[in-house]
DNA sequence: AGTATTTTTATTGTTGACAAAAATGATTAC
DNA sequence: GTAATCATTTTTGTCAACAATAAAAATACT
């Protein structure tokens, strides 16, 4: 599973089991959000959620102010937390935006890495995608793209480019999912993708930084063609 | 005039109850951190800033999370907050990424106004802002950019866009404002708004994006230069 | 004197209580 | 039966007190 605890804080936590950490709520909930465990227009109720997590209404309090500052959440005064709508305008600002940002980070990856580092990458998306693909076992696909992002936004080696981009990715992550569902979607990113690690290996930035434009291009597309059943 | 109320609520009362807005701390602050009233490694006390806004520690607890989460303080555990201090790999990040959000920017307003909409701001490129550079009156001059800055963010209708600007912005106020001073950066950035204002008068929307990145490029190429001064 | 240990102080972290506001439900008038 | 008004309950907003931690100062020891 692709457990992104952000960064690996985990020191000293003799006294509680581990909500000592103050990121931890954050975490928790963002991820809750990301899944739609919480789905949009959920209603979060601080007190439910310091009962359940065995702390106080303030550290809630502290973390819904992340989530609200992330986007995930909105906060009406007197009235409460509620977990943000994604409306279709606003998840086309998102591609516009990711789309940018990821080419950035693809531009920087290939720059700073030398090109055999992506070797492994070809080849997960060579036979074992195209197996998984085929088959549509979709969640290796998803699994395989998510160590894809992970990689880039690390090798970009920005935090803040890292910062923005695990923001876009929360409010998108639900979206990718159901995309990848959609007929032909996971075949031509795949081989987008394909695309885009070759020109990887091959010490290409600007083409890679180009094709990775249009894999999300592809991305919105799809999207703009579906966007009745994935909201 | 199309008002921004976001930054520039300069309430005075000190005494009156104005406190009221949960957001009007975080603002406080933010405009004091950006105008380097609070310089980078100023220590934020809880208490302090409690007592001096008349209103309790948790509101300035609360307000530290937004400013943390926008990256313009640091918060050590047991050990305080503290105002970011603005590395150089950090302001070449933020170039980088300024580039390529300020330049959507540009593009989406050429796209969404008529041509005419910008004659205004054409004309004030034009002598005026010459009579200001030359006589070196720098105030109108970075006036004049926040006006150019504000209209294009609106201009792009994107409330994402314009989020992820306004951190930016918060953190490089300060550095905008030093490079401004430095030997032909005025001219030259004036130059080049010009040119890219023509293409958006022409309602050239690829130009006038290419143009926009020329000039953050521009920007960038001066901070490099002179970045042991204006750090 | 210099260093280690302890006491003191200052500052942050956390909590529960209380106040204010909104949502809910009941009662009454029409 | 419906709508309006009022009381009740739930939920959020604010605060001040207490606990925990780190920094600073003072003391003791070699």
């Amino acid at each position: 599973m692709a457990t992104k605890p952000k960064s690996g804080t985990q020191r000293k936590s003799r006294k509680t089991p581990d909500q000592a950490s103050p990121e931890f709520l954050t975490n928790i909930l963002r991820d809750r959000i990301a899944n739609h465990d919480l789905p949009p227009g959920s209603k979060l109720r601080e007190s439910s959620l310091a009962e359940e997590f065995g702390v106080s209404r303030s550290r809630v309090r502290e973390a819904f102010s992340g989530l609200e500052e992330r986007g995930l959440i909105e906060r009406i005064p007197n009235r409460g937390a509620v977990v943000t709508r994604l409306e279709a305008s606003q998840a086309l600002e998102l591609f516009a935006v990711r789309e940018l940002l990821e080419a950035l980070a693809v531009r920087l990856s290939t720059q700073n890495l030398p090109p055999e580092s992506w070797q492994d990458l070809v080849e997960l998306f060579d036979e074992p995608l195209e197996k998984a693909v085929n088959e549509n076992n979709l969640e290796i696909y998803i699994d395989a793209l998510a160590t894809l992002r992970a990689r880039l936004v690390e090798g970009a080696n920005s935090p803040l480019l890292l910062g923005m981009l695990d923001s876009i990715y929360d409010r998108t992550r639900v979206l990718i999912r159901r995309l990848v569902i959609l007929p032909g979607r996971a075949r031509q990113g795949l081989e987008e993708h394909r695309a885009m690690l070759a020109a990887m290996r091959a010490g290409d930035a600007e083409k890679a930084e180009q094709l990775k434009r249009a894999n999300i291009q592809g991305s919105r597309e799809t999207f703009r063609k579906f966007q009745k059943f994935v909201l």
